[in-house]
DNA sequence: GGGTCGGTAAACAAAC
DNA sequence: AGTTTGTTTACCGACC
């Protein structure tokens, strides 16, 4: 890595999109120095800046992340839900973090998990932020409070006895809120640090619903929840007792939620509208709501223990699923109760029918119904997924046919188009937070699947993911699920360069490229390659040279080159030549022997980010999915296919077309395509990990087309 | 420890 | 003359 920094710094070109490449800058001393120029080394901050930025404190965050889950870190008083704290690899889970680099972390988690990463740490720090503004409101209240109970008891000292009582109750209360509050502070920090991991937790449920939701229609739903004092508790706040609201944002009954994105927008208290007025309109529109979607209680969302659903807030005998565990389960409440009588004279007392109520009930609908949405969505998908899966095993050997080409092909496909040639490409969106919300959760990428073992050891920036790069990761697939990542966020690709310009020229109408079309195709598809242009560009016309695979045709406007897949493939010898059983067992080693651990975390991190991500972005799924099965190795499969329009004969051996020169025609590739069956075949029979896996990829193709 | 592979640096030449 | 393109060599680190 001190190679690549120093040589970064060193070198490096100003030259930029138009192929103004620099090489030639290298001999002379003071050509030079483009680093400079290239706008990201220089006194103002660039988006790449701030994407790196934004990128150290994700990876920051995950090393906490990882730390705490090496540390078997759980949270305490937590739910039913007994995550299995190992959502990453073990490998990963063992390093200690401060071994990890940023670059180690860019390339052992991947892009969805960074953006992952990066939100929750951004959310963290606003609701700690919060949560301390939060404590901040409370003491000074306390303090007030306490100054002006002393006055009173000077001034009217036995007096008022009984307002005194009242006082010295509503004070009590506030200290109680003040624990509670730090608890649910402590609690909420553990639930978001770990919910990478831990899923369906109610802060997670808020959070989506939060990401759900516009900022505006946050801001005005807790403004509705918090900032309008009620008559009520505007006599309370004279006493400088105001529990319910606080000066600027939200209230103290749902932190939570209110926490991490609005504090950027500090709701200014600017218009409360919706004021208390008529509850009781308020409470018939709850209640007609309550009937209309509940026939099922949502509740257990928030009941940790396990209460059996009892018909609206009737308090049965035993249990209520506001009840659980010694705590009322109210929102944001969690006031300890010794026994059902207790909570019961709690939830009149502290829960009575009353505009914050009734307002945290909408908070609670709107979670509920956002996860139902979700929910349907996810269920949907999973039907989907199923069906598509479970049709698998009849075409164990359809070599190439990717699973999910459709998806993710086509996107892949339509997404080079969308770039005209050679057009320098702005930063699109650099200058956001790395554009976290769209692509969303592709969750698994396949790098981070499986990278199983030694992927963690690819300290050093450089791509040099062999394995990877070899067997597992699709380019097509990743790329077409994390493209916008790729393009926005300074983060460097896991693939060789020769892989991805092999992409780059499969992906081409033509199948042939340029060298600047090549070049361009870099940048425009990667942040990471707009810096630096000498240092990659260099590379790349260095791979095009050195790899066989990558045939220079001279064409009537000058020269492209082309990809001979048979070269391609040679690249990696192949080593063992078919007995079906064999290629058999590898493949279901592949796909699983070794993976199955990390994959079932994938799987499940996959379905979590599902849970916390929001709405907003694509939907993960099949995309996720895809790329298990797709996972072989670059490009392939996805781009040959759905390149070519169809066009391509999934049966066609790379013998088949082996022209290296005019190639253009049909290519293409069965090669790896055989991973889909590797998918089904590792979940049903797993077996032992296969000795070499990169094999499969190749030589499956080869053979099956028997 | 040696071989392979991928990335990087750099020298050089030919073409533009 | 300067730049781009292409080839080649060398070195290093990671991985096997």
């Amino acid at each position: 890595m001190m190679v690549e920094s120093a040589s970064e710094t060193i070198r490096t070109t100003p030259s930029n999109q138009n192929g103004v490449s620099s090489l030639s800058s290298q001999s002379d001393g003071g050509g030079g120095r483009e680093g400079g120029s290239n706008g990201d080394t220089n006194g103002e901050i660039s988006p790449v800046d701030l994407l790196h930025l934004q990128q150290q404190q994700a990876l920051q965050a995950a090393r906490q992340f990882l730390l705490q889950q090496a540390s078997g870190l759980n949270s305490p008083g937590s739910n039913e839900v007994k995550q299995s704290p190992v959502q990453v690899p073990v490998s990963m889970a063992m390093m200690s973090p401060q071994m990890i680099t940023p670059q180690q972390m860019q390339q052992i988690l991947s892009p969805p998990q960074l953006q992952a990463l990066l939100q929750q740490q951004q959310a963290l720090m606003l609701q700690q932020e919060y949560y301390k503004k939060q404590q901040e409101q409370l003491h000074l209240q306390l303090l007030t409070q306490q100054q002006q109970q002393q006055q009173q008891q000077q001034q009217q000292q036995a007096g008022k006895q009984a307002a005194k009582e009242q006082l010295g109750s509503k004070q009590l209360a506030f200290q109680q809120q003040l624990i509670q509050m730090q608890q649910l502070q402590q609690q909420h920090i553990l639930n978001l640090q770990r919910q990478g991991l831990v899923p369906l937790q109610p802060t997670a449920a808020m959070q989506s619903l939060q990401q759900a939701m516009c900022p505006s229609d946050l801001q005005q739903l807790w403004k509705e929840v918090s900032g309008v004092p009620s008559s009520e508790e505007a006599l309370k706040q004279a006493e400088g007792l105001d529990l319910s609201t606080n000066s600027s944002n939200s209230t103290s009954a749902f932190p939570k939620a209110a926490s991490a994105h609005i504090p950027l927008h500090s709701l200014p208290n600017g218009q409360s509208h919706t004021p208390k007025r008529d509850r009781a309109r308020l409470f018939e529109w709850i209640s007609s709501f309550t009937k209309a979607d509940s026939g099922d209680d949502h509740v257990p969302l928030y009941s940790k223990g396990s209460q059996p659903p009892s018909s609206h807030h009737e308090e049965h005998a035993g249990s209520h699923p506001l009840y659980g565990h010694g705590e009322c389960k109210w929102p944001g409440c969690e006031a300890l109760c010794e026994d059902m009588g207790q909570f019961i004279k709690h939830l009149n007392n502290e829960h009575a029918l009353d505009d914050r109520s009734t307002a945290q009930c909408r908070v609670q609908m709107q979670v509920v119904q956002q996860l139902e949405i979700q929910l349907a969505k996810e269920s949907e998908r999973l039907q989907a997924m199923m069906t598509h899966l479970h049709m698998r095993p009849s075409e164990p050997k359809p070599f190439n046919q990717p699973l999910n080409l459709a998806s993710s092909g086509s996107l892949l496909k339509r997404d080079s188009d969308a770039y005209p040639e050679g057009l320098p490409h702005p930063p699109t969106s650099a200058a956001t937070p790395i554009t976290p919300l769209r692509q969303g959760p592709s969750v698994i990428s396949s790098s981070s699947l499986h990278t199983h073992s030694h992927s963690h050891s690819h300290a050093v920036g450089p791509i040099r993911r062999r394995n990877s790069d070899k067997y597992c990761t699709p380019i097509a697939s990743e790329l077409a699920q994390n493209c916008e990542f790729y393009k926005n966020a300074d983060v460097r690709p896991p693939f060789t360069y020769a892989s991805l310009i092999r992409h780059a020229i499969l992906e081409s109408p033509d199948r042939q490229l340029t060298l600047n079309e090549i070049y361009n195709w870099f940048t425009r598809k990667f942040a990471y390659f707009r810096r630096n242009t000498a240092t990659w560009k260099n590379a790349v016309r260095h791979n095009l040279s050195l790899h066989k695979c990558f045939v220079r045709v001279e064409n009537v406007k000058g020269a492209v080159w082309t990809v001979d897949e048979v070269e391609y493939q040679k690249r990696r010898p192949p080593k063992m030549t078919g007995s079906p059983t064999l290629v058999k067992n590898m493949i279901s080693g592949l796909g699983f022997g070794s993976l199955n651990a990390s994959y079932q975390a994938a799987l499940a991190e996959s379905s979590l980010s599902l849970l916390n991500s929001p709405p907003l972005v694509t939907p993960p799924s099949a995309a996720s999915l895809n790329m298990l099965h797709v996972g072989h190795d670059d490009v392939s499969s996805t781009v040959e296919q759905v390149n070519s329009n169809g066009s391509c004969s999934p049966t066609l051996s790379p013998q088949q077309y082996s022209h290296p020169v005019h190639v253009k025609e049909e290519p293409t590739e069965v090669e790896e395509d055989s991973r889909p069956v590797s998918l089904l075949a590792g979940v049903t029979h797993s077996l032992p990990l296969p000795s070499d896996e990169r094999d499969l990829e190749e030589d499956l193709p080869t053979e099956e087309l028997e």
